[in-house]
DNA sequence: CCGGATCCGAATCGATACTG
DNA sequence: CAGTATCGATTCGGATCCGG
């Protein structure tokens, strides 16, 4: 375990063989959504290797990035330390370096609800969203459909579909202001690529529910600026 | 090449997928610091294997973030593109989050000229320099030396040993108004984990030249907290 | 020396099957 | 649910070699 280092004593070198192995940090961008189960994990990263996952955990234990804790009734969850949920701003800032390379999907690419929960989180703008009034959005994309609630300036999520514990309190049990769907459209509103009038007149976003003139909020609350 | 991909859609994963691979971003490290030839990443580099240093380059320039350009006489060099400049924040956090882990350095460990660069470009502190008069440091690790001068918020740096291009503009003549040496004072320096004055009593830094009240200075433009 | 390409054994990954 | 076990396919690492 220790033949395959780097060599280098530095910050980097050592944070990459903490979280650099293959699928180690899409294990913690899906903890960073909430504490997951194995079986959760699982089936968050649907290509990973059983074998892989276990690995990885343990070596993520090892490394004091993730914790694994006994949940109130059966069963068990693993979640992130302190140090591990510490690299939420790294993890936001590839998401939207890796998100402006980001083509159509493919069929055999999936976006699953920590994936979009983690997009939305890391176009998420608080300094737009500051002034604004408290505002519920649900995203569908696909099978998946994320409920996230701009409030204060904060931003807290819900997973509709697939179900997920809520992790940013109970969700709320009205509707959604505002309920979009579709996927193409999504990434060019939030890339600023499309205006959201043009999205919609396109078909390439569809409005199910709420006030038209909620999704010009949406795309100035959500945003990822291309890079440079 | 396609093959061994993640199989979702989202910004984390595409990111990963371009520079998530073995070596990749310590490749991209070095690379921030300033153009690279072929053999200077190799000797940066003293672990990696010559193809898959020639791999990940081919990858690397694939994928956008890596260029190769011919260099005035004779020779070429690789450097990053636009998109792949705008990984340094990422980067630099990256190397904040390890540098929480690092122990005392051992024997089979070495701290590369770009690594200390990068160490310190991680550390620095621009809004405890914005205030303070232009100062140079020259610090010393080892072979390596780099030469840092911070003036007006901003900070710029030069290799000495190994000697490098100077990326920073021309190294300036004098000498620098403070020269200190020292591993693993350093780290303690950096973490906040020991006082200036201390760590050159307990013989872990040393003073090489300079006013030993610029010490303080150091420590206060140059620092990496705890993680929470 | 620079900028790689080639070859080969060792370790890791991926897919599937299996178990407490 | 929470993983191990097994095994073939890849990739990595180390060394050498080669054209400019």
């Amino acid at each position: 375990m220790a033949a395959r280092t780097y060599g280098q004593y530095d910050g980097v070198s050592t944070a990459i063989e903490l979280i650099g192995e293959r699928w180690a940090l899409l294990i913690v961008r899906d903890l960073l959504v909430g504490p997951r189960r194995y079986t959760d994990l699982k089936a968050g990263l649907p290509k990973i290797p059983t074998n892989i996952l276990a690995a990885r955990l343990k070596e993520l234990q090892a490394g004091g990035v993730v914790r694994r804790a006994p949940i109130a009734k059966c069963g068990l969850v693993y979640q992130l330390t302190p140090y591990g949920a510490a690299l939420e701003p790294i993890v936001l800032a590839l998401g939207r370096w890796g998100f402006a390379a980001l083509d159509e999907r493919t069929d055999d690419e999936e976006l699953t609800a920590d994936g979009l929960t983690m997009a939305l989180r890391s176009a998420f703008r608080p300094e737009e969203a500051a002034e604004l009034p408290a505002t519920d959005y649900e995203v569908r994309v696909g099978a998946v459909a994320v409920r996230v609630r701009v409030a204060e300036g904060r931003l807290r999520s819900w997973q509709l579909a697939p179900p997920a514990p809520p992790v940013g309190g109970a969700l709320p049990a009205e509707a959604a202001d505002l309920v979009i769907s579709g996927g193409a459209g999504l990434r060019r509103l939030l890339s600023g690529d499309i205006r959201p009038a043009e999205a919609v007149a396109d078909g390439a976003l569809a409005l199910e529910s709420g006030d038209p003139a909620l999704l010009e909020r949406f795309a100035t609350v959500f945003r990822i600026d291309p890079v440079r």
